[in-house]
DNA sequence: CGACAGTTTGATGGCTCTCAACTCAAGTGG
DNA sequence: CCACTTGAGTTGAGAGCCATCAAACTGTCG
């Protein structure tokens, strides 16, 4: 198995049992499985492959089973921003809730599967089943919340606090899969790093030599072990770019 | 009236007929109409007072109604982050949807009436109409489409396209609202707009009268001019700091 | 082996932050 | 009516972080 997969493969064991058991759409899931046959239908992409594309009609929800995704969008000039990488378990396409497209770009960054709630199924389970619409409510709040903190990072975070705090929510989010919070494989490139956390390719590269010089973490390449966890929290309140606001 | 006031005013006498009729909530407020009470009930707040406050107990949806309110974030260390400015119509507390506690804090930025949608008739709404889940999560999806546009400008702008968007995108609110979409008041202050689009107070400073001497804008305080519209727009793809990512 | 994309490292410059002083308007109290 | 205070906004000078340009390096793939 090769490095890059690892993760993946140590989580399809895990969850083989029950599908979609360990995704955020408990209640959801639930009651398509009752239902009748939407939950199982799913699929898989290799690395590089487009779950849906931005502007292309909107087909439903996805939930990532294994591997992890990426979505982005591009701009009228074709200048791309990664909006987020997706573990399994999280859920896809909620921006696409407000019309009928798809505003953002779905990536696999390494084979990844999935299932998918169709925009039928959708529609039918907010009609029968109040509680769904309560959950995917939540889920799109959670996300809301989750843009907020990061605007917040990028707005108002040196460099090598963003890098700190992107590590480390990544070590949280193995952490509550069952991982090591401490050793893992980036499944996305430097690149996608860099333009995640609004930096250079460059910047993050000297960021992680840099992080290692000083202790906190063991790269190479895609391989990341982190050394001092606290060293690594004690960088997200430091770089800060500007005071307080006012009124 | 003041000149801080004027758009609000305007608007107050617009809309009084139907109160909530202009609003994003069409069929909620419908619901909730025919449903009873609701609707109507509502406040107003004055320049500097909070709607709520971040951590507190979630009360409910709030919607603008006329003047306009910023909701903001404060990290540990107390470094605030605005989150996004709302005009009249626009409804707040969604990120409120993903627990029970609101993440942000919402403050009157001049004289501002609202109403509020309570939990309790929240989750009336959800169980017995399901078309009003379906306009929550498009609402939902469209602040989520909002900020993944404004991650795209913080993170890959440079400052003067930063401002110029915002200024569009002002103008584009008012021209929605059916004011001038070319003379307009600020309702917040440097400093909030140099909060929100990542830039420090004396960059935006600068830029205002950058933008003045190049004739695109007539700045005096807060009272703002466009002049040349089609100028602005030329800024917005021109600010860029950093090439296209790579799969 | 050669091509190529991804990554790293170095040198340089510039955009924007920071610090500081000043202007201006509004409010306060005598 | 005026001195004083206060806060927002503006302007200037300087420095620093980080983007940009360039080149070397590495692993992968045909």
């Amino acid at each position: 198995m090769s490095l890059s997969t690892g993760n993946v493969v140590q989580f399809e064991i895990a969850s083989r049992p029950a599908a979609c058991r360990r995704c955020d759409l408990g209640g959801i899931c639930e009651a398509l499985r009752r239902g009748a046959d939407g939950a199982r239908r799913g699929g898989a992409v290799q690395r590089g492959k487009l779950l849906f594309r931005q502007g292309e009609l909107f087909k439903g929800l996805f939930v990532v089973r294994s591997g992890s995704v990426k979505t982005s969008t591009n701009a009228t000039d074709g200048v791309e921003q990664v909006v987020r990488f997706h573990m399994p378990g999280e859920v896809l396409g909620l921006d696409g809730l407000c019309g009928d497209v798809y505003h953002a770009t779905a990536t696999a960054l390494e084979m990844a599967s999935f299932c998918r709630i169709s925009s039928e199924e959708l529609d039918q389970l907010l009609t029968r089943n109040p509680e769904a619409a309560r959950e995917l409510l939540g889920l799109a709040g959670r996300e809301l919340v989750a843009e907020q903190g990061r605007l917040a990072l990028v707005g108002q975070r040196a460099a090598d606090a963003r890098l700190a705090a992107f590590l480390l929510g990544l070590s949280r989010e193995y952490a509550r899969r069952g991982y090591s919070s401490t050793e893992f494989n980036l499944s996305m490139s430097r690149q996608d790093i860099a333009n995640y956390l609004a930096l250079a390719v460059e910047t993050v590269s000297r960021l992680f030599t840099q992080f290692c010089q000083a202790g906190l973490l063991d790269v190479e390449r895609r391989r990341v072990r982190i050394l001092d966890i606290d060293g690594l929290r004690a960088l997200l309140g430091g770089g800060q770019r500007q005071s307080v606001a006012s009124s």
